[in-house]
RNA sequence: GGAGUCGUCGCAUAGUCUGGUCUAGUGCACCACCCUGCUAAGGUGGAGUCCCGAUUAUUCGGGACCGUGGGUUCAAAUCCCACCGGCUCCGCCA
C-alpha cells in the first residue's frame, strides 16, 4: 500500500508514477475523492458515538424517574450511532478498495514504458564463440537428458507439462548450488530460513501477488491456502503484525523453498526444458531495512547476485527493469540476465526488487523510531534457483556433451570437476 | 475427527459468574526525575497501537482496540453465536 500521505501532499508524483507504468493516472483523484468521503463519514459517526457515551453514562447513574426519560432518547441516539457506524464502514472500505489498486510508487530514475523499455545498466563476461572451438552447442535439455539429469518426459507422466524430475547429476547439481547461495548469503548476514509454502490470503495479498498477478498463483480452495511463488512471500510474512528492532541494522533472512507458479499467460513460451516451469527450487534474499537505507541494501543484494553469477562462472548482464514491468509492490527491479547460448541471447536468471514501505504497509511491519513508528522498507533478491542449471550446463558444456563444474560448486559436488 | 480448557495494554496476571463506578487494576521489565554513599534498595511520575481533527520543534481534543467477526442492549472485556489460535486428553494416520 502507498503513502496516504505523501499522495496528499503531491499527488502529480503519483500520477507521473502511474504515466510510467502505463497504468490508470484516474486512479488517484479516485483514491482522494474516497478519502474526502471517508473521513466525513468517520467524523460523523465519531461525534454522535462521543455523544452517546457521555449520554449512556448518564444512564447508570440515573434515578429511577429520570432513567425512563433517558432510555428513550438513548435509543434513538444508539439508532443513529448505528447508522452513522455502518456508514463509516462502508466508506473505509471503499477508501481501502482504491488505495490497494495503486501500485508502488515508482522510483526516480526507472525507464518509463513497458517490458521492452529497459535500460542495461552492464554486460560482464564473454559468451563462449563455439563456432570457433568447433561444435554446435546443445540445449540444456539434450545435455541433461545424456546426463541423466533432467527428465521432463516423467515430470510430464506424472505431474503435466512444465513439471521435471532432477536426477542424479541433476538432483546433486541443483542442491550444491543452491548450497552455494545459501552460504554466499549466509556469509552476508542472511540468516538461513526454511519456510512455509502455504501461506494464508492475507500474507499473499499483503506482498502484492493477488494484484495484477493473481492468476499466476496455485490457490487450494478447500483450504483457503496459496502456495507460494516465492519465499519472498512467507519471509515478509514473518515480520506481520509486528514492531521490529532495526536499531542493530537490517534484519537479513535467506529463504529456502520450493516455488509453484501457474505460468498462466505463457502458452507456448519456453516449453522445452526446466526454463519454466511450475515447480522449482529457490534461495532467496529478503530484507527488512529503514526506509533511507533502502536503495543501498538494493545495490547490496544486486552485488551479491552478480557475485553468485561470477562464481558460476556466466556471462551476464544487468538490467533496471521498466516501470511497466514492475508489478505492483516493486518501486525498482533489477534483473541479471545470463548468457544462454543456445538461444543466443540473455534470459532472466536473478531479480532483486526494492518495495520501499509498500509490502510493509499493508502486512503492518513497523519500527520505532524518534518519529515515533514508521513502516520499514522491505527487499528481495534471488540468490539461485533451479532455472540457473539451464545456462551452467549450456556455457560450460564440452564438445562431448559433458559439462565442466565450475569450480565454486565443485565443493559442494564432493569435488566433483565433470560431469559425464 | 472427538472432548475439555484457555486467549486481557512487552511478559505474567486481576477483572467475566452478578453488563454501567473499567477512563482496564496489580507485579516484573522499561524510561525520566528525586532520594540515597556504593555495582542495590526506596520514592514520584511516565509509558501501547491505530484512525480523525486542530496546531505543529510540539502539544491538545475526539474515536477505536481486551484472539477475530457477528448478535443482544440505552450501554459489552463482561451475555449469546460462529470462527481462529494455544494447551491437555482420546481416536485415526504418513
Amino acid at each position: 500500500m502507498i503513502d496516504l500521505q505523501l499522495l496528499k501532499a503531491d499527488p502529480d508524483r503519483f500520477r507521473a508514477s502511474q504515466r510510467a507504468r502505463g497504468g490508470d493516472e484516474a486512479l488517484i483523484d479516485e483514491v482522494l475523492q474516497a478519502d474526502v468521503s471517508r473521513r466525513a463519514a468517520i467524523q460523523a459517526f465519531e461525534d454522535a458515538r462521543a455523544e452517546q457515551k457521555s449520554f449512556s453514562k448518564q444512564i447508570g447513574k440515573a434515578t429511577p424517574e429520570e432513567r425512563e426519560r433517558l432510555l428513550a432518547e438513548a435509543k434513538t441516539l444508539s439508532e443513529r450511532v448505528k447508522a452513522l457506524s455502518v456508514e463509516a464502514d462502508e466508506a473505509e472500505t471503499a477508501f481501502g478498495r482504491a488505495i490497494a489498486r495503486v501500485p508502488n510508487l515508482v522510483i526516480d530514475g526507472v525507464p518509463a514504458g513497458g517490458e521492452e523499455n529497459f535500460a542495461t545498466l552492464r554486460t560482464v563476461g564473454q559468451p563462449r564463440d563455439f563456432a570457433t572451438e568447433g561444435f554446435e552447442p546443445q540445449d540444456h535439455l539434450a545435455l541433461g537428458e545424456a546426463l541423466g539429469a533432467i527428465d521432463t518426459a516423467r515430470g510430464a507422466k506424472v505431474s503435466g507439462s512444465r513439471f521435471h524430475y532432477l536426477v542424479g547429476y541433476g538432483a546433486q547439481l541443483e542442491l550444491g548450488l543452491l548450497n552455494l547461495a545459501r552460504d554466499v548469503a549466509m556469509r552476508n548476514g542472511f540468516v538461513p530460513v526454511i519456510t512455509p509454502t502455504l501461506v494464508k490470503p492475507e500474507v499473499m495479498g499483503g506482498t502484492g501477488f493477488l494484484g495484477e498477478h493473481a492468476d499466476e498463483v496455485y490457490r487450494l480452495e478447500a483450504d483457503d491456502l496459496f502456495l507460494v511463488g516465492t519465499s519472498e512471500v512467507p519471509l515478509a510474512g514473518f515480520h506481520m503484525d509486528e514492531i521490529i528492532d532495526l536499531s542493530e541494522g537490517p534484519k537479513r533472512y535467506g529463504g529456502w523453498s520450493s516455488c509453484y507458479r501457474r505460468e498462466a499467460g505463457s502458452h507456448g513460451k519456453d516449453t522445452r526444458g526446466i526454463f519454466r516451469v511450475h515447480q522449482f527450487q529457490k534461495v532467496e534474499m529478503f530484507s527488512y531495512v529503514h526506509q533511507d537505507d533502502a536503495e543501498a541494501e538494493h545495490e547490496r543484494m544486486l552485488a551479491l547476485q552478480e557475485e553468485m553469477l561470477q562464481l558460476c562462472e556466466l556471462p551476464y548482464r544487468v538490467i533496471d527493469v521498466a516501470a511497466g514491468d514492475l508489478g505492483d509492490s516493486a518501486a525498482r527491479k533489477f534483473d541479471c540476465e545470463a548468457w544462454v547460448p543456445s538461444q543466443e541471447r540473455y534470459r532472466e536468471l536473478t531479480s532483486t526488487s526494492n518495495c520501499t514501505t509498500f509490502q510493509s504497509r499493508r502486512l503492518k511491519i513497523r519500527e520505532r523510531t524518534e518519529k515515533g513508528t514508521v513502516p520499514v522498507a522491505t527487499l528481495n533478491g534471488t540468490m539461485a534457483n533451479t532455472r540457473w542449471l539451464v545456462p551452467i550446463l549450456e556455457n560450460h558444456q564440452q564438445a562431448d556433451g559433458s559439462v565442466r563444474v565450475p569450480e565454486a560448486l565443485r565443493p559442494y559436488l564432493g569435488g566433483l570437476e565433470v560431469l559425464r
